[in-house]
DNA sequence: TCGATGTGAATTGTCGACAATCCGACGGCC
DNA sequence: GGCCGTCGGATTGTCGACAATTCACATCGA
C-alpha cells in the first residue's frame, strides 16, 4: 500500500528492462561492482541489444551503473567514504523535507503516517522480524514524509536517486541490536513534531535520526574493518 | 580556467552527442519545451540513430529531457514552482557545502577563490558587462566552493545535476538592476567567512545569498506575470 | 622465473532496414 | 455546422549484422 514503486504497465521494452534492472540492482540481486554483459541481459530478458543498451544508458544517467567505453558497465560500488557522504547529504535534504512536511502535510496525511507507524509497530513486535522494519518500513516513513513536503523537485531527488543507493546498502547493517527500537522511537517523536506543526523541531529530529543512522554504520564499519582489512569498497 | 566543463576527448559517438546536446540545452540553444526529433539530430551530428537514442536516454536519466513513449522527447521545461523549488534545494545543499568548504578547503584553494573574485570584480567594473558576471562568474564561485567541500557525492549532485538546470534559466534574470553588485558583496563576505574557517557563518551567508537570488526571481516573475498573463511554464 | 609482446576470441560500438505506434487531415454522418 | 471514424504520413521502437576495440592467454626473450 505504501510501496515506493508504482507498477505502471510498461509501454516499451526499454522501459521494462530499465525497471527490472533497476530493481535488481537496488534489491541486491546484482551485487555492487558486478560487471553486467549486454549479451547476458539480452538473452535473460529476451529482448534485443538495442533497447537494452538504452535502458543501461538511462541507468548510467542515474548513476546506478558506471560505464567504461569499450569495456562494459559495472553496477555502481560506493566506497565507505561515499556512503557516509550520502548520509550527510540525506541529512541536509531530508531535514529540509521534514520542515516543509510539518508546514504542508494535510491532517489526513499525518494520520496516514501514524497508521503506517502503528502497522510497523505491530509487525515488528509480533514477528520480531527486525530486518523488515529496518529495511523497508523505515524508508516507507521517510518516503511519506518527503512526499508530504509538497516539493516535487526535492521528492524526485530523494526518492528517485538517493533512496535507491541507500537501499542498495541498507540490508548490510540491518541487524544492529538495538537500532530498530531506537529508530522506531525516533520516528514516533518525529511524527509528533510534524503533527504539532513544529517545523524547526521536526527538522532537527530528522537530522539527528539520520545522523544516528550514519554513526551506526560508521561504528559497524569500523568493527568490520578491525577484523577483515578489506579494501575501500563496501 | 575555471570552466565547469572539462573537455576530454570524446571516446564514442554516443558520448559526444550526449555532451553536445547537453551543452546545447544548458546554453539555451535549444529552448525549454522544444520537441527534438531523432532524425534531425541524427543528420545534424552526422551519426546514426542508435548512438543518438542512447545519448537521449542518458539525458532522460538526468532529467534534462522528458520522454513520452511513441511521441518523442522534449527538452525539460520547469514550471515557475519547480524553479523556486530548485532554489530551495540549492539553499539546503549549498549551505551544507559552504559549511564543509570552510572546514576542508586548503589555504591555496581559498586564495584561488579570492583570485577569481578579484578577476570578476575587474571584469565587471571594466566592461560594465553585468550579464557575464551574473551568468557564469557567479556559478564559478559556487562551483569552486562546492568542490572545496571535499564531498564528492555532494559535488556530483550540485554540479552535474542542479547547476545545469539553474544555468538553463539563469540568463532570463540576469539584467536585474542592482543584483550583480549585491551578489558580488555577498560573495566577498562569503569568502571571508570561509577564510576565517567559520562554517556556521559561511553556511548562513550562503543560504541568504541563494535566498536573495530566489526572491529576486520571484519578484521579477511576478512583475512579468502582471503584464503578460502567460501559462505556468517559464 | 619474470616480464613484455603478439595474437585471437569475446564484447562493445555503429549502422541500416523493418515493424509498431501516434498525429493530423479528410470525408462522412448526425 | 459540428463531431466522429478512417486513412495517410511521419516518427519512434526494435531487430539483426558488421566493424572497432579491448582483454586474456599464450608465446617468446632476457
Amino acid at each position: 500500500m505504501t510501496s515506493i514503486e508504482l507498477e505502471e504497465p510498461t509501454k516499451t521494452l526499454s522501459d521494462g528492462a530499465f525497471r527490472q534492472i533497476q530493481t535488481a540492482i537496488v534489491k541486491g540481486d546484482i551485487a555492487p561492482g558486478t560487471r553486467i554483459s549486454e549479451q547476458y541481459l539480452s538473452t535473460t530478458f529476451g529482448i534485443g541489444r538495442g533497447p537494452l543498451r538504452e535502458a543501461i544508458r538511462r541507468l548510467e544517467g542515474r548513476r546506478l551503473v558506471v560505464r567504461i567505453p569499450h569495456a562494459g558497465v559495472r553496477v555502481v560500488s560506493l566506497s565507505y567514504e561515499e556512503l557516509i557522504e550520502l548520509y550527510h547529504v540525506r541529512e541536509a535534504l531530508e531535514g529540509m523535507a521534514c520542515r516543509l512536511a510539518a508546514q504542508n502535510m494535510t491532517d489526513d496525511e499525518i494520520q496516514g503516517l501514524r497508521d503506517v507507524l502503528a502497522m510497523h509497530e505491530q509487525h515488528s513486535g509480533l514477528k520480531e522480524n527486525k530486518s523488515y522494519y529496518q529495511q523497508e518500513g523505515d524508508l516507507d516513513i521517510h518516503f511519506l514524509i518527503v512526499q508530504g513536503s509538497k516539493n516535487r523537485t526535492l521528492s524526485n531527488m530523494l526518492c528517485d536517486e538517493l533512496y535507491h543507493l541507500v537501499r542498495m546498502y541498507r540490508y548490510r547493517f540491518s541487524t544492529t541490536p538495538k537500532r530498530p527500537q531506537q529508530a522506531f522511537a525516533e520516528h514516533h517523536n518525529l511524527i509528533q513534531a510534524i503533527a504539532d506543526r513544529d517545523g524547526e523541531l521536526a527538522e532537527m529530529l530528522m537530522r539527528r535520526h539520520i545522523s544516528a543512522s550514519r554513526r551506526n554504520i560508521e561504528r559497524r564499519m569500523q568493527e568490520q574493518r578491525a577484523t577483515t582489512s578489506s579494501g575501500g569498497k563496501v
